[in-house]
DNA sequence: GGGAATTAAGGTTAATAATGGTGAATGACA
DNA sequence: TGTCATTCACCATTATTAACCTTAATTCCC
């Protein structure tokens, strides 16, 4: 799946974050210098550059800033403990994409991290609208256009049915689909993703080729 | 470190602010009067000027463009009580390049000086002028330029359009706009974000392939 | 094994809460 | 005074929760 580097000096708090990112599905290098953070990710790919800004020596900003200039387009995320404007500044200038501050919580940082995950990654792919069906989704400006016209959807609607549609004819996860959109699977977030299954299906309905399936207890599946 | 001539004649302020530039590495030179900044500033090699407008005898403002005929591309630095535009505007002819509205927080000064002192070491400014769309966002001059001319915006309408086209077609978090451009995401000016969402989309309604997007709950979107 | 009883998951609609939109009033400032 | 920033009041939309209903899956009993 994603690459990640991750650079941070506190060995606690790193094993940690390595055990969670691992357990989720991503490939972690963890480095605990900056320069080894420099040298490592200039020579590697990576889809995501962890940085703790707080490191001795050569400190995350500087780190990003080298990085930035090889690889352009490859989101930053600072994780700092400070939350003074002023390095916060820094850092999203420095050509970093986020920022978390310490203490997190660590569906708040897989929240993130997959956000920019997909904000850049997914960016070129859903760049161009998804379709399915006679339907297509325009993610970036939230409009869903189908046989009876365009229908400007909300936030939470176009995030749901982005995901069902990026995978068409393949059964998704409920868990995936709540840890996605809010960040959080252990959440047995009430009744609020059927909701918005129901809101979905009314979307859908104007072209009955189109159908999102229920796969009790295991998730949905938008079939075209 | 990077040098700085700092005109206050409030002692108060002036000692708390000379103390925590010190404390962040920057040498500093405190004048409190105009007189004897444009000498000192005249004689002296400085990173950048760092002027309170309002000081007995000569103000800042005279003290900028003395200090500007010498040297030329020195950055400065406003600090003023005064908010309206057309000091605003004399500050900038003047040679400024930045202003600092009193009641500041440290950090807020800090990370404005760093960021004057980073452009004019000069890598990749992002403050050329930022391009989305069909307009034209001259960050220092406060100018929107679109399809139906030039307009001539405030200080605040620049600052959260500028963070949002630095970022285009990318979610910028609410409480990321509100520390970078009032320093402090406790939320209680949080409606005033609000009204200048409202006022950049009159400015952005003159091209409708450029829109700000509201993400509730999360944030904006500046697509285009 | 077949069929009712039971249980868990999801559907559906309405109510409530949270958040943002908007225009106007107020405040701060020079 | 005029300009910009901020706040206020009221409204609209969206997100979430609640309540009740339906259906699928599982269990239990014969």
């Amino acid at each position: 799946m994603s690459k990640i580097l991750y650079l941070e000096d506190e060995p606690f708090l790193g094993q940690v974050v390595v055990d969670t990112l691992q357990e989720h599905d991503f490939e972690v290098d963890w480095v605990k210098q900056g320069k080894a953070a420099i040298s490592q990710g200039s020579s590697n790919k990576y889809d995501l550059y962890l940085l703790d800004v707080m490191v001795p020596e050569v400190d995350g900003f500087t780190v990003a800033r080298e990085l930035r200039a090889i690889h352009s387009s490859v989101p930053i995320v600072f994780m700092t403990a400070k939350s003074q404007s002023s390095d916060v500044v820094t850092g999203f200038e420095s050509g970093g994409t986020e920022y978390i501050k310490k203490p997190f919580s660590l569906d708040e940082l897989l929240a993130r991290l997959r956000n920019q995950l997909r904000l850049t990654v997914g960016v070129s792919q859903t760049e161009e609208a998804l379709e399915f069906g006679s339907f297509k989704l325009d993610a970036r400006r939230l409009r869903l256009t189908g046989p009876k016209g365009e229908k400007k959807l909300t936030h939470r609607e176009t995030e749901i049915l982005r995901l069902l549609a990026a995978h068409p004819n393949q059964a998704v996860e409920r868990k995936t689909l709540l840890s996605q959109v809010w960040g959080d699977d252990s959440y047995y977030n009430s009744r609020n993703l059927d909701v918005y299954a129901k809101k979905i299906r009314n979307y859908l309905a104007a072209d009955n080729s189109v159908e999102l399936i229920t796969l009790k207890g295991y998730g949905y599946k938008l079939v075209c």
